[in-house]
RNA sequence: GGCUGGGUGGCAGAGUGGUCAUGCAGCGGCCUGCAAAGCCGUCAACGGCGGUUCGAUUCCGCCCUCAGCCUCCA
C-alpha cells in the first residue's frame, strides 16, 4: 500500500487514484532560458522515480510534464543575445533532454510547451472573466480576483488577510486588490505576442499550468508536483484558477521536493550559487548525481558539496564491485528484500531506505562470492532488478567501474592491459620492487588494482 | 511578523516508545608477496528545559537554533 505525503494537508495518506489503475500525473517542469542545474535535476530524478515506481506497482500512469517557454526572463535573455526567443528555448529544451537522458530519467508521457497551449488558456481565461473571477484592467492585463475565492490558501496555509498585511509589493494600480495575479499580459512593443479578445499579448505563468494540465489530464487528477518553491504562489493559484474555472476538485495529491542547498543556502538562479549539470558531470558520472538525489528523502534539504558527491562515487562502486562478475537472469521473486525495498518506497518513496536495503544485498552478495556462483548470479540479478525500479544499476558492471570522467592521465584501456600484463610477469618472477613500480605508475594515472584469484582487475578510482 | 519543514554518532543520512538503520571514515582481525577489494568484529548519536510513561531520541509544552515561502525561482 503507497503511501503519498500530501501537501494539502501536510500528512501521509493513502494513494487511491481517482480511477483504478490509472494515474494521472503532472509535474511543472523548466523555464527553459539556461542550462538545468542540481536544483533541476533533482525535480526530474524525484518524479521519475515516483513515475517508475507507480508503474512498477502496475498503475497505468499518463505523466505529463509541461515546459515553460515563454516569460519576461526568456524574453530578457532572447534581447540579450539578440536571438528569436524560440531558437533560445529549443535549444535549451534539446539541452534539457540530453541532460535528462543522462541521468536516467524517463521521458514523460507528454510534454507539452506553453507557446503550443495559448488557445486553451484563453479559452480559461475567458470562463474566468465571463464568470466574474477575473477582470480586464485598464491597461489591457488580464487579473484574477483572489478575494473571490474563498477556498485561496488552502494549499499554503496563508490567509488572504494576513497576506494583504505582510504585503510588501508596490501597490499596482492596475490592479483592483494587490493580491490578484496575472492571467493574461498584454504585449509590449516588440515582445512576442499572441492575438486575443483583451489585446495582443502573452499568457501569466500560472495559467499555463491550469491549462495544460486539465486538458491532458482532465479537470479533476490525481497528483501534481514540482518544487518546494512552487507551492505559493503558483500552486496555490492554480488551484484557485483551475477550480473557478471548471468547478470541479483540481488535484488529490500535491507533491513537493526539497530544495538543493550550497552551504546552507538554497541553490538558485537569483543567488547565482547554482551548478549546473554540465559543470558537475565534468567530474562525476551522471549515475553518481542521481544517486546523491536519491540518497536522501525528496521532501528534506539536500545539501550540495563535493564530498557528497564523492559518497555516491564510493557507494556506486560497492554497489558495481558487487555485480561485477554475475551472471544476471531472472531475478528472485518474493524475497525479504523486495518487500523491504518496496515498504520503503510505499513510505512516501523513501528512496534513503530503500537504498539501504541495497546495501544489506551487496553484503550477501559478497559472502556468497566465497561460496557457489549460483546464489552469487540470483542475489546479483535481484540487486539490479531492484536498482532498477529507482533507475539505478543499470550499467554493466564492469565497464561502469573501467568508465572516465573528467581529467584522468592518458592511460587509454589497451595501455592498462599492457601494465598489468608486464606486472603479472614481474609478479611471476617474484620480483616485487618491479611489480610494485608498475603499480605505481597505475595508481598514479587513478587505476586501482584488484588481484585476485581469477586474476587481475583494474577500475578508475 | 505569518506560514512550512528541520535540528540524530567524525561526516552523510533513515527510523523507532524499551533489540542492528545504512554508507563513508576510524580501530582490531582474516585474506594478500605487499596492497586493493571483500569478509568478520568494534567504537560512537539522538539541540536545551520541563511534562506524560515502568521506560522517550521517538508523544506533549516551552525555549534556542537552522532552512524555506510570503517577490521571479525546481
Amino acid at each position: 500500500m503507497l503511501n503519498i505525503y500530501n501537501s494539502l494537508t501536510n500528512q501521509k495518506e493513502e494513494f487511491k487514484p481517482i480511477v483504478p489503475g490509472q494515474v494521472s500525473m503532472y509535474v511543472c517542469g523548466m523555464t527553459v532560458y539556461d542550462f538545468c542545474h542540481i536544483g533541476h535535476a533533482r525535480v526530474l530524478v524525484v518524479f521519475d522515480v515516483v513515475y517508475r515506481y507507480l508503474q512498477h506497482l502496475g498503475y497505468d500512469v499518463n505523466y505529463v510534464r509541461n515546459i515553460t517557454d515563454i516569460d519576461d526572463k526568456i524574453i530578457n535573455r532572447a534581447n540579450e543575445r539578440g536571438e528569436d526567443f524560440y531558437r533560445l528555448t529549443q535549444r535549451f529544451i534539446d539541452a534539457m533532454h540530453e541532460d535528462a537522458d543522462a541521468l536516467g530519467v524517463l521521458r514523460p508521457t507528454k510534454e507539452p510547451r506553453a507557446t503550443d497551449s495559448i488557445g486553451i488558456m484563453l479559452k480559461m481565461i475567458a470562463e474566468l472573466v465571463s464568470n466574474g473571477h477575473a477582470y480586464q484592467a485598464p491597461n489591457g492585463d488580464v487579473y484574477f480576483s483572489v478575494a473571490k475565492y474563498k477556498d485561496y490558501g488552502q494549499l499554503s496555509g496563508k490567509k488572504i488577510d494576513e497576506l494583504r498585511s505582510g504585503e510588501r509589493v508596490e501597490v499596482d494600480t492596475q490592479k483592483n486588490d494587490p493580491l490578484d495575479f496575472v492571467l493574461w499580459k498584454s504585449a509590449k512593443p516588440g515582445e512576442p505576442s499572441w492575438p486575443s479578445d483583451y489585446g495582443d499579448g502573452r499568457p501569466g505563468w500560472h495559467i499555463e499550468c491550469s491549462a495544460m494540465s486539465t486538458q491532458m489530464l482532465g479537470n479533476h487528477f490525481d497528483i501534481h508536483g514540482g518544487g518546494q518553491d512552487l507551492q505559493f504562489p503558483h500552486h496555490e493559484n492554480e488551484i484557485a484558477q483551475s477550480e473557478c474555472c471548471t468547478g470541479e476538485k483540481f488535484v488529490n495529491y500535491w507533491m513537493h521536493n526539497g530544495f538543493v542547498r550550497v552551504n546552507e543556502e538554497k541553490m538558485s538562479k537569483s543567488l547565482g550559487n547554482f551548478f549546473t549539470l554540465r559543470d558537475v558531470s565534468k567530474d562525476f558520472k551522471a549515475e553518481e548525481i542521481r544517486y546523491f538525489i536519491l540518497s536522501s528523502h525528496y521532501r528534506s534539504q539536500l545539501n550540495y558539496s563535493e564530498d557528497q558527491l564523492n559518497n555516491a562515487r564510493s557507494a556506486l562502486k560497492r554497489f558495481y564491485g558487487a555485480l561485477l562478475g554475475a551472471e544476471i537472469c531472472e531475478p528472485l521473486s518474493n524475497t525479504d528484500y523486495q518487500k523491504r525495498f518496496e515498504a520503503a518506497l510505499n513510505d512516501d518513496f523513501n528512496t534513503a531506505n530503500a537504498v539501504a536495503v541495497l546495501f544489506d544485498l551487496v553484503r550477501d552478495i559478497n559472502r556468497a562470492k566465497t561460496e557457489d556462483s549460483a546464489t552469487v548470479n540470483a542475489l546479483a540479478s535481484l540487486l539490479k532488478y531492484l536498482g532498477g525500479i529507482i533507475g539505478l544499476l543499470q550499467s554493466d558492471a564492469e565497464s561502469y567501474l573501467k568508465g572516465q570522467v573528467g581529467d584522468y592521465s592518458g592511460l587509454n584501456d589497451d595501455k592498462v592491459d599492457d601494465l598489468i600484463k608486464q606486472r603479472l610477469d614481474a609478479r611471476d618472477n617474484r620480483d616485487w620492487a618491479l611489480a610494485d613500480r608498475i603499480r605505481d605508475e597505475l595508481t598514479a594515472a587513478r587505476i586501482v588494482l584488484e588481484d585476485g584469484v581469477g586474476g587481475t582487475r583494474w577500475r578508475r578510482g
